[in-house]
DNA sequence: CGGCTTTGACCCGCGC
DNA sequence: GCGCGGGTCAAAGCCG
């Protein structure tokens, strides 16, 4: 756990590690994002004092975002490509074997809802994704001196699932998978939008209620 | 007291 | 069939 929680490592209390909610779906950051977006994302990033590098994806591309049409899934990934690891080949992430099982659905829990993973460069592994995320599970796995976290929305009734671990080749870098669509609205989710004169389309004005600022 | 983390045990699929 | 490894469960304990 690099991001010191509040209260002592161990035990509750700790709702403060990823429940505050000023950060974007991590799919936003990703290249490709509309032009519509990227000032705000660009901004929340430098916010986030976060550097997206990579943006990984299974095969259907897709944010978790809950809101529609708040956030456009990346288009630079090529429906007729195959998803492309960038760390793959170096054994960063994910192993061959998990990749390989994960996109043909096998494995105990088949994998039939998206998946979207990516890396940042970040002291904190807990990515502030707006989200209320409960921890259920820590492991350590094979091929890699960093424990992999799993979280689970704690949202009832929402089954999404998010893998944390740091790069095994570069600790400053935290590999984060999310996994399943929220079906509800994030606790930061955009409380107004704006509209752009000159196109007409509508953009994430910002992530807090302006009066509450 | 509710909600969360921790952590060892357990389950299950896959490769040999 | 067996062992390995990833993913999940659930009891225990902590904190606000």
């Amino acid at each position: 756990m690099a991001r010191p929680h509040a209260t002592a490592p161990h035990g509750g209390g700790s709702r403060s590690s990823s429940a505050t909610s000023s950060f974007a779906p991590p799919a936003a950051f990703g290249e490709g994002v509309t032009g519509d977006l990227l000032p705000q994302l660009r901004q929340l990033r430098q916010q986030q004092h976060l550097a997206i590098f990579d943006y990984l994806s299974d095969d259907q591309v897709r944010p978790p975002a809950t809101v529609p049409g708040a956030f456009v899934a990346p288009s630079a990934m090529d429906p007729a490509e195959p998803a492309v690891v960038p760390d793959a080949a170096a054994g960063c992430y994910p192993p061959p074997r998990t990749m390989a099982a994960a996109m043909a659905g096998e494995g105990r829990a088949r994998i039939t809802t998206d998946r979207i993973a990516f890396r940042t460069r970040s002291d904190d592994e807990i990515l502030d994704d707006g989200y209320k995320w409960r921890k259920y599970g820590k492991k350590s796995v094979k091929n890699s001196p960093n424990p992999r976290n799993y979280y689970r929305c704690s949202t009832e009734g929402c089954n999404v699932k998010k893998r944390v671990e740091r790069d095994k080749n570069d600790p400053s870098y935290v590999v984060t998978t999310y996994e399943g669509i929220h079906n509800h609205v994030s606790p930061g989710t955009v409380y107004y939008a704006a509209q752009d004169a000159a196109s007409g389309r509508f953009f994430v004005a910002g992530m807090h209620h302006p009066e509450l600022n």
